[in-house]
DNA sequence: GTCTATAGACGGATAGAC
DNA sequence: GTCTATCCGTCTATAGAC
């Protein structure tokens, strides 16, 4: 009964948000001005400091409306592994699916926006902007120490840092194959079937193949998972 | 005889571009202004126009007086490589290491600043500035071409296609890798060894254990590599 | 809540003396 | 080649009318 269809406030608010979104990914953080930002979602250039106050908290909302929901999917999925499991340490694949998978499916949301915000987080690991490094690491403490933990129980003989390492190439590799596919032009044109539908499959199975290598350091050829799964 | 150990004119341009190459790092590309470039260097504001002409021809000279060499180096590993093969085709393993070994060598280089560069390096492939995209993807071009193919006829049942997407990820993982490590603070104190010099085996391992992972799309177990190598 | 107008700081680039 | 001084554009943020 009160004014169903579009409220003047939250609509503002999520327009500015939208635009500001995908005005990071195209032009980055610092080189996208509030100017640029309030002409796209077609409002006025106080509008963002009314609702947000500042260009900084605007892009911390940026991150932190879709990074909750992201983070909340992850801890869901290890949950729900966890559960029936009960007890027993889950297999790798499963951990990493658990955390690289809400990802990867949030990056093939391409009508909710989702592909967009995943290109923009991947590129933001990598960001030197102090402020966004410092939220993000907040952001990602819970979850990182959750599916770290899953993982150090699910490769028992395999020493933490080792896996600690790898966790961080995965990292790596998902992140860039999120925000650079199309962003880059080293591969322009060589890619004849970026689906990104099927980038899932292609990455999971990367992603394990150097989760279960053979560890580089002792030099008895000892595997990071047991058993010849991997080969 | 000829004033030889400072001259005025090649020493401040060097400082210049060590200068921009610390900042670019620590504040990015557009965060970091030609004011801080030239009281970090000790230099007046004026000398960065008169030497490079504008910041956009200085980004460019950073980038460039380091790539140059380092993809000179990764094309001299190629060649000595297949010249001592023969015409056999290489092992894959061998292709990956001239790749990425000169990268993650001029990585360990703390002395000479090529720590530093390569962390710029390994951010500026997500960057947002089409200028300097398009800038590095020419001077990609022909290493890229070059590696690619033997790494196809290194692998040679596996569909190109594949092999593009490894080599996709397998950049990720060590642009992240080389770039992220003491940037980000998402594993702030969780890393008791840091090392880099022993980033290279451990990074090494798990780039030819995504490689050589099983393929995802069809169904019948087929591996990237033949034989149990990978196990 | 939305607008116009503007303050105040900083950006890149250049002119011209030395 | 190096310097000072300065132009002019753009930025974020805010004050105050509506």
């Amino acid at each position: 009964m009160t004014t169903p269809p579009v409220r003047p406030g939250p609509e503002t608010r999520n327009r500015i948000l939208d635009a500001a979104e995908e005005l990071f990914v195209e032009h980055g953080l610092d080189a996208t001005s509030m100017r640029m930002i309030t002409t796209k979602a077609g409002v006025n250039l106080a509008a963002v400091n009314y609702h947000f106050g500042s260009k900084g908290s605007l892009i911390q909302e940026v991150f932190q409306r879709r990074l909750t929901d992201l983070n909340r999917a992850r801890l869901a999925a290890l949950d729900a592994l966890e559960r029936q499991a009960g007890g027993v340490p889950l297999k790798p694949s499963k951990v990493v699916e658990g955390f690289f998978g809400p990802a990867l499916e949030m990056a093939c949301d391409t009508e909710h926006g989702g592909r967009t915000f995943m290109q923009l987080l991947g590129r933001t690991y990598t960001e030197p902007n102090a402020f966004v490094r410092q939220f993000l690491a907040e952001e990602y403490a819970e979850v990182l120490d959750r599916f770290l933990g899953a993982l150090y129980r699910s490769l028992p003989g395999v020493p933490h840092e080792e896996i600690l390492w790898r966790f961080h190439f995965m990292m790596g590799a998902t992140s860039y194959a999120i925000a650079g596919t199309d962003a880059l032009q080293l591969f322009a044109g060589k890619f004849d079937d970026a689906d990104p539908s099927r980038l899932m499959p292609r990455l999971m199975s990367f992603l394990l193949g150097g989760l279960r290598a053979p560890l580089a350091d002792n030099g008895h050829g000892r595997q990071a998972k047991g058993g010849p799964k991997a080969a």
